[in-house]
DNA sequence: AAGGTGAGTATTGTATACAATTACAATCAA
DNA sequence: TTGATTGTAATTGTATACAATACTCACCTT
């Protein structure tokens, strides 16, 4: 995780940067599950001391996107009932959020959506899954931001973020890339037409097939 | 805020500590909304230095438990705009939560759930508030437990103690606590006899009993 | 008297120093 | 060879020192 140190600026607080930064690794998949974030490197990379970059990660951990083992934070690796737990509360926030989506998306809204979606599907057959997943980082982020409660979208965006270290496996195959990329047109063309109830059946078709390759990602961790 | 030093303890991680022991200020009412919380006195209270009250500070506001200022911490006091978003929130996790501890919930969770609701009804006509105030912070972390998806229920626990600045406001009226605790003894019945739907009802009923009372807490805001 | 200006103070943000703990590895004995 | 044991290094947890910032209040000006 070389970095410049040009991307630290003082006018905000350091620790907020460091938490956005990292976060954003974490998104895009730059930070590989597994891997782990030791304080003073971060401090050195970024050229600041070990205390914003402590909170800052001290952060990431209680909002669940890093997980802490006796010696230090490191990226999560979640069980399949882990997993499943975030699934589940996906499945209570994320429709609410589209049914308000279809209501109170702006023109402008849906284009930028669009174009998010346009961006993802170019990368369905990338050799890499990269550039796919920055893709769908950015895709996901535009979604939930449709809607007018904006704890709701925090909320939405934690748990969904919380699923990465699930996502990478799976995204690998382009297969999934294939049908992640497909139900998110189905659901940018149901906000597009105001179709709530459409929406929501996109979505949940995509959770439970989600749900369904859970089995098979438990036995990829086990090994 | 007086407070002995005695319950620090050197086992667990100070500013783990000091992150509940300020929550559960919070939670029973201890703390008043406005009110400002100063790193260096709860450092001098506590007994320990500045670092690690800083870093439960920090959680706890990232938590969207206290307001941040220009000038450090407060306790949060929210507009009505703002209250209705957490409130839209508890709709979407609140009613799943009950439908599983109707069909999950032990006959000795069950128990504990009934003493918690005795308890509180206890405090329905008390001179002071805080009794049932107390009393309520228990029995709602009962009952959101009654699930066995920990997730789910530490975060319906965050967006319900979010509230909490509404709720010292309405327990003040022993009429709003008759309310509360009448609502709370439907749907423990309804989780005793294994009523998913009662349940949801008597909780949908309440949340709406909320809502309503929300223009008066907006006047008496304003003032 | 009202309003602006500036000094001082209160409080947070960051850096660093020190203490404590844990993992790792090397060594020795069985 | 394997197992236990101990010493060392790596890393975090806490304390404190220093820097920066924003607020308060007094004082001055008009």
């Amino acid at each position: 995780m070389a970095r410049s140190k040009g991307s630290i600026v003082q006018s905000e607080r350091l620790r907020d940067q460091i938490y956005k930064l990292i976060r954003d690794d974490l998104r895009t998949g730059a930070l590989a599950p597994g891997e782990r974030l030791v304080e003073v490197n971060l401090a050195k990379q970024l050229g600041v001391s070990r205390t914003p970059v402590r909170e800052a990660l001290f952060q990431l951990a209680s909002d669940g996107l890093l997980a802490e083992s006796s010696r230090g934070y490191m990226l999560p690796v979640h069980t399949t009932e882990e997993i499943r737990d975030r699934l589940e509360i996906r499945r209570l926030l994320e429709p609410e959020i589209l049914r308000r989506a279809c209501e109170e998306a702006s023109d402008r809204q849906i284009k930028t959506l669009m174009k998010a979606l346009e961006e993802e599907k170019k990368y369905i057959n990338a050799e890499d899954a990269s550039r796919f997943i920055g893709a769908n980082a950015n895709f996901r982020l535009v979604l939930l931001s449709l809607c007018s409660n904006p704890l709701l979208t925090k909320c939405a965006e934690l748990y969904d973020d919380q699923f990465q270290c699930f996502r990478i496996w799976g995204l690998h195959d382009p297969r999934n890339r294939e049908l992640t990329s497909g139900a998110h047109e189905k659901i940018c063309n149901a906000i597009k037409n105001r179709k709530p109830v459409t929406a929501v059946r996109a979505l949940e078709q995509l959770l439970d097939r989600v749900e369904e390759m859970l089995g098979e990602y438990s036995d990829s961790v086990a090994s």
